[in-house]
DNA sequence: TTTAATTGAGGACAAATGTCCTTTATAACA
DNA sequence: TGTTATAAAGGACATTTGTCCTCAATTAAA
């Protein structure tokens, strides 16, 4: 749901103040805007300092698939600077955001020279697969009512935080069905 | 759907051809076995040789949700290596297989000294994240009669390899709701 | 303020999918 | 060769979810 990795964060911002040559650099980006494209070559991979993210697929039939929103210290580009291919998904921000931004080179050179930094980067990539793989497996085999109950869970303030087309996409659902499931757990609760 | 590797599976056997010390070993696993099951401790880095295996998770349902097949070059076991958590899932056979196991220290001391290596984990991982993502968000929007579709059409003779069963909850649908597709498909092609 | 644009709620009906069961086919086994 | 498991097929009905609308509430813009 809302990921975030702050380890990972704390050790971008102390390779930042070793670097002298800026190759990392931060960035800001206003509420609304698209950081990554789909389908469009990736520079740079970003990490999220601040604000929140979704990151989307829209799909040929006009919907968008959310596959997750992202927080501070969550980590994007990394995929496509691995499998050489273009973007999968978009990442576009809920709030306004500050980011910082590592070249492809550089990121490349950290990988082969900084034993730390390559774990984490392995360590954040197992994460996301295995997050992945729970939540949907999660989402398949339960109803509609325990995986809103689940992120509910997980982030009480939810509704407030993110609009519920938002969630819905998250979800895999419509909004109609989001409302039915709420307006039930509403009377249910009252 | 069915994964595969080549590369790795080369590189796998080159480095076992070099590996005085035996310590990637082959193993066999007859039709039907469990190499590796859910919630239990991980020792060894996987790679499927040769054979056929599901990779699936049990919900608290008692459904099933299969994640991937894995096919030649596959790997297993090394998301738990990362992140020092327990097997999130079931590596099941449908065939007979061969496969090489790397115990976590050498698959370790692999990753820190042999950059090659190294860069195809990354690789490896960044191609599961994706093919994930952009399976689940496909999944979603996109009815059942769609996603058989395009799985059928990727892998023809799905039908005969794997039980219908699997298939289904590979799918994250009942039989019966596979049934009814494929009665459909069927009646229109004929 | 008024007007327009966006977000949220929910009714009514249609379509998709699941549940429960029965029957047949096929494979494995004594 | 008969006997028991296991996989496959599908009927009937219930439930879930989507589609298409309409309307209210809130926010942004004129």
């Amino acid at each position: 749901m809302i990921r975030e990795n702050k380890a990972f964060l704390e050790y971008i911002i102390k390779l930042k103040g070793q670097d002298s040559t800026h190759t990392i650099i931060e960035q800001e980006a206003s509420k609304g805007e698209k950081i990554i494209t789909q389908r469009t070559v990736v520079f740079h991979v970003s990490i999220v300092k601040e604000g929140l993210a979704k990151c989307y697929l829209t799909e040929d039939t006009g919907n968008d698939f959310i596959q997750e929103f992202f927080g501070a210290g969550e980590v994007f580009g990394e995929l496509e600077i691995f499998t050489g291919e273009l973007s999968f998904c978009t990442i576009e921000t809920l709030t306004p955001m500050t980011y910082y931004k590592i070249p492809k080179k550089a990121f490349l050179a950290l990988i082969q020279n900084d034993a730390k930094f390559n774990s984490l980067v392995l360590k954040l990539m197992a994460s996301k697969i295995r997050y992945t793989a729970l939540r949907h497996s999660y989402n398949q085999s339960h109803s509609l009512e325990a995986n809103l109950k689940r992120v509910l869970n997980e982030f009480p303030d939810l509704l407030h935080e993110i609009p519920k087309n938002d969630i819905a996409n998250y979800l895999g659902i419509t909004t109609r069905s989001l409302n039915r499931v709420l307006k039930a757990r509403n009377e249910f609760l009252s």
